[in-house]
DNA sequence: CTGAAAGCGCTTACAG
DNA sequence: CTGAAAGCGCTTACAG
């Protein structure tokens, strides 16, 4: 366990000051080449490289964005990360993941985590830290939100129109035939889950029909809700040929309920998830649903992130969901 | 876009020294009470937080654990990063992620990174990476593997026991009834996909069933190769009542081929998984599965490392595979 | 072009 | 118990 050589080392070795390998490694100031070839030679034999962290606190940047998620692992999140690493690249950033869970505990933890570790900038996806505490933040560093508006910081607040997403959702079974149309939500707290009912209310509206509190349950994303919501309707009087799900996990239990009563799919129920997650195209059948364009929205914080740091003016564009069709809606048949 | 305060900013405030300041943020000294009362109020009232960048620096320990893995937002990876969260908590190391998307160029890039940031220990999760580069690691910091193995350092490899799990799974069809087996592999490139076939064949061999080469097709882990997997058996002479499919991924795949085809699960075709994916509960129908004790393993890997950065002795324990019986696999019937 | 010096924000012997 | 000093591994005016 040898100690890694530093900056001094390789000073010596090559015959030169620190301040001159400093500068051949940053190219910042021109170096005599005899000296730079040595220095290099030196970097290369002993396959040395800077402390990065030792940069970050010399030069007051960490080099550093964090990245504030909820899950780490989700593969919903997963394309906003690749997104964001996208955008980073060949920015001399790197994102730093901490994810908070969707518990205002775990996410306050994790931002004082990525600030401790002296982010430079911040990416705040979804989640339910207060406006106050975000606003502190975003007053001291760049920082672009993901899913969620910040009071006053509305211009690095990037949000997808969940309201767009769910009327499309609906309209799409309306244009099919369907006149009786359930609708399980997600975790109503969330503004997201309330825009996307919102759509499916104004859909049903636009198209003059009868919006039926007995057709809308509430879950909370999670596969397990969509099983017990389909159930709870299914126990109901009244009766649905369709059904819009806030999200495809909660698709996919809604789905499962429907196997277990033998009602099949699309044939005596249509069904349209929300987010397109991967395994969506490989459930049977395959599920139809509404995409968020993650990747770009990632791409888009990340780039935004990057101008801030260097004082450029922003300018976020607006995310469109997109309808993705597959083989769990069909027509109407009586 | 004030600049945070300094640990001298708090030393003025509070009439005292730096030297102090820090002895009362770190407990290691005993401090005199009234000082001790006054640099915490002054510490409360300003929020004051210390850059742990430079209190690494200066310890010579980041507090920082680095993650080598594969997929940033695969739900598998998710539950080991989840159990060395766990392993973590309390230590006073903090992971850190970087991903290698199992191209070794990347995992290379990933590697540097995180060497670069300093990270004090290492946990590598599968990868592509030639034994030596992680040996020359591994000599100079505190490395765990899962997933693989790295000659030399035997006892720091952390590995689930795939032949036995491929076993499991195909000794379930075969005490089930069935005795025509097909095998959609995993890319055999890679060590796990070998093993588990090689359980497979043992279970067969075991059980006097001849291993027949026009039942097993190689896929390589990802959804569409097992509906393309299934497919090209299906097109064979060769008939079978009985699928085991070397991941769930795959095992979605295939199970939409089938759905196509209109073969019905499990009643004409029973099909075993392996990994046990958040979704595999919920597809139609649910899953039968080989489940890997991902977060006791992501667990042991974190606890081992604090372990070896406390140079205390490792005995990693041996991780067995376990069976999850759901409903995707049933008895044969003739 | 280049080195010595100061500094980034901390910690930790050292001496009292 | 406590402060001044040196040091962690770098960068960057400053002076030449």
């Amino acid at each position: 366990m040898t100690k890694p050589a530093t900056i001094h080392d390789i000073a010596r070795e090559a015959g030169v000051s620190a301040s001159t390998v400093s500068r051949v490694l940053n190219g910042t100031v021109p170096v005599a080449e005899n000296k730079r070839a040595a220095v290099l030679d030196v970097i290369n034999r002993w396959n040395y490289r800077p402390n990065v962290v030792a940069q970050g606190l010399a030069r007051g940047r960490a080099g550093v964005i964090g990245v504030l998620t909820q899950a780490m692992f989700s593969p919903f999140y997963g394309e906003i990360y690749q997104g964001i690493e996208q955008g980073l690249h060949g920015s001399a950033f790197h994102p730093m993941f901490a994810s908070g869970n969707w518990r205002t505990a775990e996410e306050t933890t994790a931002l004082d985590l990525l600030l401790q570790r002296q982010a430079d900038g911040l990416i705040v996806l979804w989640g339910t830290l207060p406006d106050q505490q975000l606003q502190q933040v975003a007053g001291q560093r760049p920082l672009i939100a993901i899913g969620r508006s910040i009071a006053g910081f509305e211009r690095q607040c990037l949000r997808v129109d969940d309201v767009q997403g769910g009327y499309q959702a609906t309209r799409h079974l309306i244009d099919l035939g369907h006149r009786r149309i359930a609708h399980i939500t997600g975790l109503l707290a969330q503004q997201d889950a309330r825009d996307r009912r919102e759509g499916y209310l104004r859909a049903l509206a636009d198209a003059g029909l009868p919006a039926e509190p007995q057709l809308v349950v509430e879950g909370d994303f999670a596969e397990q809700s969509g099983l017990l919501a389909m159930q709870a309707l299914l126990a109901r009087a009244a009766r649905f040929t369709a059904i819009f799900v806030a999200n495809d996990q909660m698709a996919y239990g809604a789905r499962l309920a429907l196997y277990r009563y033998g009602i099949r799919v699309p044939d005596d129920i249509s069904i349209i998830g929300f987010d397109d997650q991967v395994g969506s195209a490989y459930t049977t059948p395959p599920l139809t649903t509404v995409r968020q364009p993650t990747q770009a929205m990632g791409r888009a914080a990340a780039q935004a992130i990057v101008r801030m740091l260097n004082d450029e003016p922003l300018d976020l564009p607006t995310f469109a969901t997109e309808l993705i069709i597959r083989e769990s809606t069909a027509l109407y048949r009586n």
